[in-house]
DNA sequence: GCCTAACCTGAACACCGTTCAGGTCGCCCG
DNA sequence: CGGGCGACCTGAACGGTGTTCAGGTTAGGC
C-alpha cells in the first residue's frame, strides 16, 4: 500500500502530538506507517524539510476567522491564533521556533502582523521592528509555557506554573509601546 | 593527569565556541580532553547539565559593570548585556535560551531587571510580565540574529541580514509600552 | 602503610539521520 | 497487448550519538 506526502506529513503531525518531539523518528515515523525509514526520504530530503512541513501544518490547523477591525485587536487575534497553534500541538512551540530561525516557515502570521501595521499607518521601519518584536514575544512565552508544562507534568523540575505571566499583558505591553510611539 | 570540573566546563565552553553546539559532543569533549567520554559522566550526571554548567558560564563571561542611573537605562543594560553574553560565543543564544526554558539557568539576569523595576516603582504583577517579556524578546532576538548569521555564512539560505530588526528599537518599544502603563 | 575518594578505562547498549543499489507495482502510451 | 517509466519501497550498511557499568589506577590524609 503506497503512501502520499500528505500521509507521512499527517503520520508525522500525529506522532509529534502523541509522544513528543523527540519521539519524531524516522524510524518510527516509518513504523507506524509499516515502512522502513528509507521509505520517508522518498517524501522529504531530510527531516529538516519534514519539520518545516510540519510546522506549516501546525499553523494551517490553527488558523481561524478574522473578526477584529481595529489594528490593535487586529494584531491580538493573529498573535493569539499563533499561540494557540502552537499550544494545540505536544512541542508545537519548539518545533514552529526552530523551523522559523532558520528562515523556512511560519511567513505567514509574520505577513499578516505586517499588513495590519502598515494598513494602521505604521511607517515601515517600524513594521519591521514591531512585528519580529512581537513574534519573539509570542514564540518565547510559547515555548516557555509549554516547556515548563511538561517539566512539571514529567516530575523533572518543580516550578509553579503560577508564576508563568499572563500573555495578553504582556503582549499589551508592545502594543502599547506602539501606540505610543505613533503619537 | 586528572582533570577538574572547571577545566572539563572550560574546555566545552572553548569546544562550543570554536566549532559550534552541533559539536560540542561528549566524545569530542572527551578526546579534547585526552579522556574517555564516560570519563565525563564524573563530572557532569548529563549533558543537560553540562550544558546549563556552559549556560552560565557564557552569561558570567559577559558580565560587566553598571553605570545607568534612571531604570529605563538600567534596563537596557541588563538586556544589552544578556544579548552581547550569548552573541559572544558560537550558539551562545541557543544555549541559554534552551537551558533557561528548562527553567535551569539565567537566573540572574531576570533577578536583576525585576529588582530594577521593583526599585521604579512598578507594580509586583506586572514586574514579573514586564520582566518575561523582556527576557522573551532579548532571547528571540539573539537566537534569530545568531542562527541567521549563521546559515549566512555557510551559505545554506539566503537571506539579507539587513532585515534583522534593530535591538534596541524593539527594546524601546516594550519599555516604552511598561513606562506608558506607569502613568 | 593502608584506605578512601577522586578519577579514569574500555566495552557495550540502544538508539539516531542518512545513503544506496536494487526491487516491485500500477499506469500511460504506442 | 506489451513495454517502459516513474512512484514507491526494501534491506543493509555507515558513522555517528548519549549513557551505563564493572573494574582499574592514583594521590592524599590518618
Amino acid at each position: 500500500m503506497a503512501h502520499h506526502r500528505s500521509d507521512v506529513l499527517a503520520h508525522a503531525v500525529t506522532l509529534l502530538d502523541t509522544h513528543g518531539l523527540a519521539a519524531l523518528t524516522m524510524r518510527r515515523l516509518g513504523a507506524g506507517l509499516g515502512v522502513q525509514p528509507s521509505a520517508i526520504y522518498h517524501h522529504f530530503a531530510s527531516k529538516q524539510e519534514l519539520l518545516a512541513a510540519v510546522a506549516d501544518e501546525i499553523l494551517v490547523r490553527g488558523a481561524r476567522p478574522r473578526t477584529a477591525d481595529e489594528w490593535p485587536d487586529q494584531l491580538r487575534e493573529v498573535c493569539s491564533e499563533l499561540r494557540h497553534a502552537m499550544l494545540a500541538c505536544t512541542d508545537g512551540a519548539d518545533v514552529v521556533a526552530t523551523v522559523w530561525a532558520f528562515g523556512l516557515g511560519a511567513a505567514g502570521p509574520v505577513a499578516e502582523m505586517e499588513k495590519v501595521m502598515a494598513d494602521a499607518g505604521v511607517p515601515d521601519e517600524l513594521v519591521a521592528v514591531a512585528s519580529r518584536t512581537l513574534v519573539h514575544y509570542v514564540f518565547g512565552h510559547a515555548f516557555e509555557e509549554q516547556t515548563a508544562r511538561q517539566a512539571v507534568r514529567l516530575g523533572a523540575v518543580e516550578r509553579s506554573l503560577e508564576s508563568l505571566p499572563d500573555f495578553d499583558l504582556g503582549l499589551d505591553l508592545v502594543i502599547d509601546g506602539l501606540r505610543a510611539r505613533l503619537a
